[in-house]
DNA sequence: GAAAGTACTATCCATTAGGAAACTATCCTT
DNA sequence: AAGGATAGTTTCCTAATGGATAGTACTTTC
Protein backbone atom coordinates (compact mmCIF):
# COMPACT_ATOMS: atom_id res chain seq x y z
CA UNK A 1 0.00 0.00 0.00
CA UNK A 2 1.49 3.16 -0.82
CA UNK A 3 1.95 5.55 2.04
CA UNK A 4 -0.50 8.19 1.82
CA UNK A 5 0.63 11.41 0.61
CA UNK A 6 0.69 14.69 2.46
CA UNK A 7 -2.85 16.85 2.33
CA UNK A 8 -1.80 20.29 3.03
CA UNK A 9 1.46 21.10 2.02
CA UNK A 10 0.28 23.75 -0.46
CA UNK A 11 2.16 26.87 -0.33
CA UNK A 12 -0.85 28.40 1.24
CA UNK A 13 -1.09 26.42 3.97
CA UNK A 14 3.08 26.59 4.47
CA UNK A 15 2.21 30.18 4.92
CA UNK A 16 -0.42 30.21 6.61
CA UNK A 17 1.18 27.65 9.19
CA UNK A 18 4.82 29.47 9.21
CA UNK A 19 2.39 33.18 9.98
CA UNK A 20 0.67 31.34 12.85
CA UNK A 21 3.63 30.08 14.42
CA UNK A 22 5.48 33.87 13.84
CA UNK A 23 1.96 35.67 15.88
CA UNK A 24 2.20 33.42 18.69
CA UNK A 25 6.02 33.55 19.21
CA UNK A 26 5.93 37.12 19.51
CA UNK A 27 2.67 36.78 21.50
CA UNK A 28 3.77 33.88 23.45
CA UNK A 29 3.68 34.18 27.23
CA UNK A 30 1.20 34.52 30.16
CA UNK A 31 0.49 38.39 29.88
CA UNK A 32 0.83 39.83 26.54
CA UNK A 33 -2.20 39.59 25.69
CA UNK A 34 -3.36 41.66 28.83
CA UNK A 35 -1.26 44.38 28.68
CA UNK A 36 -1.91 44.84 24.93
CA UNK A 37 -5.53 44.73 25.87
CA UNK A 38 -5.37 47.03 28.39
CA UNK A 39 -2.82 49.12 26.51
CA UNK A 40 -5.58 49.70 23.54
CA UNK A 41 -8.06 50.34 25.60
CA UNK A 42 -6.71 53.19 27.20
CA UNK A 43 -3.97 56.36 26.11
CA UNK A 44 -0.90 56.28 28.36
CA UNK A 45 0.12 54.23 31.12
CA UNK A 46 2.74 54.37 33.64
CA UNK A 47 4.33 51.62 34.86
CA UNK A 48 2.39 51.51 37.86
CA UNK A 49 -0.67 51.99 36.19
CA UNK A 50 -0.02 48.74 34.47
CA UNK A 51 0.67 47.01 37.78
CA UNK A 52 -2.80 48.05 39.13
CA UNK A 53 -4.66 47.72 36.12
CA UNK A 54 -3.26 44.11 35.67
CA UNK A 55 -4.14 41.92 38.16
CA UNK A 56 -1.91 39.48 39.81
CA UNK A 57 1.02 40.18 37.24
CA UNK A 58 4.68 40.97 39.34
CA UNK A 59 6.87 43.52 38.66
CA UNK A 60 9.44 40.85 37.10
CA UNK A 61 7.05 39.64 34.40
CA UNK A 62 5.68 43.16 33.76
CA UNK A 63 9.22 44.48 33.20
CA UNK A 64 9.96 41.88 30.89
CA UNK A 65 6.99 41.41 28.76
CA UNK A 66 7.06 45.52 28.26
CA UNK A 67 10.77 45.18 26.97
CA UNK A 68 9.44 42.12 24.70
CA UNK A 69 6.87 44.22 23.35
CA UNK A 70 8.60 47.41 23.02
CA UNK A 71 11.38 45.01 20.96
CA UNK A 72 8.70 44.22 18.36
CA UNK A 73 7.72 47.61 18.13
CA UNK A 74 4.38 46.95 19.90
CA UNK A 75 4.78 49.36 22.75
CA UNK A 76 6.35 52.41 23.24
CA UNK A 77 8.18 53.35 25.96
CA UNK A 78 8.71 57.49 26.43
CA UNK A 79 11.33 58.72 29.96
CA UNK A 80 9.65 62.00 31.13
CA UNK A 81 12.12 64.29 32.98
CA UNK A 82 9.27 64.82 35.44
CA UNK A 83 9.75 65.17 39.43
CA UNK A 84 9.68 61.56 39.90
CA UNK A 85 10.96 60.10 36.96
CA UNK A 86 7.99 58.36 34.80
CA UNK A 87 7.58 56.33 31.92
CA UNK A 88 5.09 56.59 29.64
CA UNK A 89 4.02 53.41 27.61
CA UNK A 90 1.40 53.40 24.98
CA UNK A 91 0.54 51.24 22.13
CA UNK A 92 2.34 52.07 18.55
CA UNK A 93 0.25 52.43 15.82
CA UNK A 94 1.54 48.99 14.71
CA UNK A 95 0.74 47.44 17.94
CA UNK A 96 -3.04 48.67 17.65
CA UNK A 97 -3.38 46.65 14.36
CA UNK A 98 -3.35 43.56 16.47
CA UNK A 99 -6.77 44.82 17.79
CA UNK A 100 -8.56 42.41 15.08
CA UNK A 101 -6.76 39.75 16.92
CA UNK A 102 -7.32 40.50 20.37
CA UNK A 103 -11.38 41.32 20.01
CA UNK A 104 -11.44 38.14 17.93
CA UNK A 105 -10.39 36.44 20.89
CA UNK A 106 -12.10 38.13 23.09
CA UNK A 107 -15.24 37.88 21.34
CA UNK A 108 -14.78 34.29 21.43
CA UNK A 109 -13.97 34.01 25.01
CA UNK A 110 -17.35 35.19 25.70
CA UNK A 111 -19.35 33.32 23.57
CA UNK A 112 -17.64 30.40 25.70
CA UNK A 113 -18.67 31.15 28.61
CA UNK A 114 -22.08 31.28 27.73
CA UNK A 115 -21.80 28.06 25.87
CA UNK A 116 -20.39 26.99 29.53
CA UNK A 117 -23.05 28.51 31.80
CA UNK A 118 -25.66 27.99 28.87
CA UNK A 119 -27.09 25.20 26.91
CA UNK A 120 -24.28 22.58 27.80
CA UNK B 1 -1.37 62.68 46.93
CA UNK B 2 -3.89 60.50 46.73
CA UNK B 3 -3.27 57.24 44.82
CA UNK B 4 -4.43 56.61 41.48
CA UNK B 5 -7.48 54.93 40.68
CA UNK B 6 -7.29 52.14 38.56
CA UNK B 7 -9.03 52.71 34.88
CA UNK B 8 -9.99 49.76 33.21
CA UNK B 9 -12.29 48.52 36.00
CA UNK B 10 -15.85 48.47 34.31
CA UNK B 11 -17.38 45.81 34.01
CA UNK B 12 -16.75 45.37 30.47
CA UNK B 13 -13.03 45.39 30.67
CA UNK B 14 -13.26 42.98 33.27
CA UNK B 15 -14.99 40.51 31.01
CA UNK B 16 -13.10 41.36 28.46
CA UNK B 17 -9.81 40.44 30.37
CA UNK B 18 -11.41 37.46 31.35
CA UNK B 19 -12.59 35.89 28.17
CA UNK B 20 -8.86 36.89 26.49
CA UNK B 21 -7.46 34.83 29.33
CA UNK B 22 -10.61 32.05 29.21
CA UNK B 23 -9.58 31.91 25.15
CA UNK B 24 -5.59 31.79 26.01
CA UNK B 25 -5.85 28.95 28.61
CA UNK B 26 -7.82 26.74 26.16
CA UNK B 27 -5.54 27.58 23.41
CA UNK B 28 -2.47 27.03 25.53
CA UNK B 29 0.65 25.48 23.94
CA UNK B 30 2.88 25.17 21.50
CA UNK B 31 0.78 23.44 18.57
CA UNK B 32 -3.20 23.70 19.67
CA UNK B 33 -3.50 26.42 16.49
CA UNK B 34 -1.55 24.17 14.37
CA UNK B 35 -3.75 21.05 15.30
CA UNK B 36 -6.73 23.09 14.81
CA UNK B 37 -5.70 25.36 11.66
CA UNK B 38 -4.66 22.03 9.74
CA UNK B 39 -7.97 20.27 10.98
CA UNK B 40 -10.10 23.25 9.87
CA UNK B 41 -8.44 22.99 6.37
CA UNK B 42 -9.39 19.46 5.85
CA UNK B 43 -12.29 17.12 6.79
CA UNK B 44 -11.01 14.25 8.52
CA UNK B 45 -7.46 13.26 9.85
CA UNK B 46 -5.68 9.68 10.83
CA UNK B 47 -3.27 10.10 13.80
CA UNK B 48 -0.65 9.66 11.47
CA UNK B 49 -2.05 11.79 9.18
CA UNK B 50 -1.57 14.67 11.89
CA UNK B 51 2.19 13.51 12.16
CA UNK B 52 2.84 14.18 9.20
CA UNK B 53 0.95 17.26 8.22
CA UNK B 54 2.00 18.95 11.62
CA UNK B 55 5.62 19.08 11.11
CA UNK B 56 7.62 18.94 14.07
CA UNK B 57 5.47 17.59 16.64
CA UNK B 58 5.95 14.04 18.60
CA UNK B 59 3.09 11.90 19.00
CA UNK B 60 3.30 12.29 22.69
CA UNK B 61 2.73 16.45 22.25
CA UNK B 62 -0.10 15.33 19.47
CA UNK B 63 -1.87 12.95 21.46
CA UNK B 64 -2.20 14.58 24.09
CA UNK B 65 -2.74 17.96 22.66
CA UNK B 66 -5.83 16.21 20.90
CA UNK B 67 -7.06 14.55 24.47
CA UNK B 68 -7.06 18.66 25.17
CA UNK B 69 -9.02 19.49 22.09
CA UNK B 70 -11.38 16.63 22.69
CA UNK B 71 -11.92 17.47 26.39
CA UNK B 72 -12.76 20.79 25.27
CA UNK B 73 -15.28 19.52 22.38
CA UNK B 74 -13.07 21.72 19.94
CA UNK B 75 -11.93 18.08 18.15
CA UNK B 76 -13.79 15.03 17.83
CA UNK B 77 -12.68 11.46 17.86
CA UNK B 78 -13.78 8.32 16.49
CA UNK B 79 -12.46 5.23 16.25
CA UNK B 80 -13.55 3.06 13.11
CA UNK B 81 -13.63 -1.01 13.35
CA UNK B 82 -11.30 -0.91 10.48
CA UNK B 83 -8.79 -3.85 9.55
CA UNK B 84 -5.69 -2.55 11.23
CA UNK B 85 -7.81 -0.15 13.82
CA UNK B 86 -7.97 3.65 12.83
CA UNK B 87 -9.19 7.46 14.25
CA UNK B 88 -10.67 9.62 13.06
CA UNK B 89 -9.95 13.54 13.85
CA UNK B 90 -12.34 16.11 12.87
CA UNK B 91 -12.89 19.85 14.08
CA UNK B 92 -16.48 20.21 15.41
CA UNK B 93 -18.89 22.36 14.63
CA UNK B 94 -17.65 24.13 18.01
CA UNK B 95 -14.54 24.27 16.97
CA UNK B 96 -15.00 25.79 13.68
CA UNK B 97 -16.46 28.79 15.16
CA UNK B 98 -12.67 29.66 16.09
CA UNK B 99 -12.10 29.76 12.35
CA UNK B 100 -12.39 33.77 12.56
CA UNK B 101 -9.88 33.66 15.57
CA UNK B 102 -7.20 31.66 13.61
CA UNK B 103 -7.61 33.87 10.46
CA UNK B 104 -6.73 36.97 12.46
CA UNK B 105 -3.88 35.55 13.84
CA UNK B 106 -2.44 33.85 10.40
CA UNK B 107 -3.55 37.47 8.76
CA UNK B 108 -1.28 39.55 11.01
CA UNK B 109 1.51 36.79 10.94
CA UNK B 110 1.70 37.77 6.69
CA UNK B 111 1.42 41.23 7.30
CA UNK B 112 4.01 41.04 9.88
CA UNK B 113 6.41 39.09 7.58
CA UNK B 114 6.12 41.65 4.99
CA UNK B 115 7.16 44.29 7.38
CA UNK B 116 9.82 42.98 8.20
CA UNK B 117 11.06 41.83 5.04
CA UNK B 118 9.80 44.98 3.42
CA UNK B 119 10.10 48.35 4.69
CA UNK B 120 11.78 48.55 7.61
C1' DG C 1 15.34 62.33 58.52
C1' DA C 2 11.88 58.78 57.81
C1' DA C 3 8.29 57.14 54.85
C1' DA C 4 6.42 56.49 50.57
C1' DG C 5 6.10 56.78 45.63
C1' DT C 6 8.44 56.56 41.14
C1' DA C 7 10.66 52.47 38.09
C1' DC C 8 12.95 49.03 37.92
C1' DT C 9 16.76 44.90 38.40
C1' DA C 10 18.46 40.80 40.52
C1' DT C 11 18.20 36.49 42.75
C1' DC C 12 16.23 32.32 44.06
C1' DC C 13 13.20 28.70 43.48
C1' DA C 14 9.36 25.59 41.91
C1' DT C 15 6.52 24.13 38.37
C1' DT C 16 5.56 23.18 33.76
C1' DA C 17 6.24 22.46 28.95
C1' DG C 18 7.92 19.86 25.76
C1' DG C 19 11.42 16.86 23.17
C1' DA C 20 13.69 12.02 22.47
C1' DA C 21 13.48 7.45 22.76
C1' DA C 22 11.65 3.22 23.83
C1' DC C 23 7.83 0.37 24.43
C1' DT C 24 2.88 -1.90 23.93
C1' DA C 25 -0.44 -3.97 21.07
C1' DT C 26 -3.02 -5.28 17.01
C1' DC C 27 -3.27 -6.24 12.16
C1' DC C 28 -1.74 -6.95 7.28
C1' DT C 29 1.63 -8.09 3.87
C1' DT C 30 5.48 -10.57 2.18
C1' DA D 1 8.45 -15.11 11.08
C1' DA D 2 9.82 -10.48 9.92
C1' DG D 3 8.63 -5.81 8.65
C1' DG D 4 5.72 -2.08 8.55
C1' DA D 5 1.45 0.29 9.37
C1' DT D 6 -2.11 1.51 12.70
C1' DA D 7 -2.45 4.41 17.54
C1' DG D 8 -0.89 5.47 21.08
C1' DT D 9 1.64 5.29 26.39
C1' DT D 10 5.59 5.62 29.41
C1' DT D 11 9.82 7.24 31.03
C1' DC D 12 13.47 10.36 31.30
C1' DC D 13 15.45 14.67 30.97
C1' DT D 14 16.23 19.64 30.09
C1' DA D 15 14.95 24.30 29.28
C1' DA D 16 11.78 27.84 29.82
C1' DT D 17 8.10 30.09 32.55
C1' DG D 18 6.93 32.65 36.01
C1' DG D 19 6.14 33.81 41.16
C1' DA D 20 8.12 35.78 45.57
C1' DT D 21 11.22 38.50 47.66
C1' DA D 22 14.59 41.87 48.21
C1' DG D 23 17.41 45.52 46.67
C1' DT D 24 18.80 49.95 43.94
C1' DA D 25 18.27 54.74 43.06
C1' DC D 26 16.07 59.03 43.02
C1' DT D 27 12.46 62.50 44.72
C1' DT D 28 8.87 64.38 47.20
C1' DT D 29 6.19 64.78 51.25
C1' DC D 30 5.44 64.68 56.22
Amino acid sequence: MKKKAVINNTPACQVRMQAISDTMSILSGKWKFHILGTLIEGDKFGFMDLMREIDGIGNKMLSKELQDLELNHLVSRTVMNTKPITVEYAITEYGATLSPVINELAKWGIEYRQSVHGAK
